[in-house]
DNA sequence: TATTGATCATAT
DNA sequence: ATATGATCAATA
């Protein structure tokens, strides 16, 4: 397989993420000649940066999106046994101190989500990693109603971080979106902005669609989770 | 056991 | 340090 040249459409990118629905792990690898990990605990990115080699992603480690040509975003998604999301999708950093002046329409988060590839892959954690089988990928945008219901949460949340309350944020709040953090440690810090307009080092965050949400979409294109188990996505 | 908070790798 | 790619693991 080799690294692929970036594909020039979306049937012809949606054409080449459908040729790998059923592979393994381990298949994957061994086309592009990398190295499959035993357990994903240092390699979280594995899949999805495998897939971008696979699949001819221009964007590698830019803020851009996955596919620049075709302005297609590229996300992995874990399912378990029951074809159900089993993992939150992280979706985009916070620049907390700037946030509270910007609106949903000039988002990131909007931006990053109006056209995704969609790709499953089998995630359950008793699986080991080489024998885990790539799902049927789907490209996706939001309806009308997701995206009301999107900007919706953010909203809510961009208004308490741009109010200087990001310290009482949880990741409870928000019925498809949240927010979490997003670092390195604990101990990360980058500049936030307090009520007063006065600079601290906050906890770096970054937003996450719920597993909920994303259940939906595969439900919409393939059908009730668990209506063809053990075969679901073509995995 | 589902979810939130914490963490890991690589590239620039 | 900050961006990219996410999943791990403690907690509720």
């Amino acid at each position: 397989m080799a690294v692929s040249r970036a594909p020039e459409t979306e049937s012809e990118l949606l054409s080449r993420a459908h040729a790998l629905a059923g592979l393994t792990l381990a298949e994957l690898g061994q086309r592009l000649g990398v190295p499959v990990p035993a357990d994903l605990t240092r390699a979280k990115g594995w899949f999805g940066q495998a897939l971008e080699r696979a699949l001819g992603a221009t964007a590698s480690s830019r803020a851009a999106p996955d596919f620049e040509a075709l302005g297609v975003e590229l996300k992995t998604l874990p399912v378990g046994a029951k074809g159900v999301p089993c993992e939150s999708t992280f979706v985009c950093t916070i620049d907390l101190s700037r946030i509270g002046d910007v609106d949903w329409t000039t988002s990131l988060v909007r931006k990053k989500l109006a056209r995704v590839l969609w790709a499953p892959v089998e995630g359950a954690r008793d699986i080991p990693v080489p024998a885990r089988r790539i799902g049927t990928a789907l490209l996706w945008s939001p309806s009308a109603d997701d995206e009301d219901a999107l900007r919706f949460d953010w909203e809510e949340l961009a208004g308490i971080i741009g109010r200087g309350d990001v310290e009482n944020l949880t990741g409870h709040l928000g019925r498809h979106l949240q927010v979490r953090p997003k670092a390195a440690s604990s101990r990360s810090r980058r500049r936030g902005v307090d009520g007063e307009g006065a600079s601290f080092a906050a906890l770096p965050r970054g937003f996450y669609l719920r597993a909920s949400f994303t259940a939906r979409i595969l439900a919409e294109r393939f059908g009730a989770p668990g209506s063809n188990a053990g075969d679901q996505y073509g995995v």
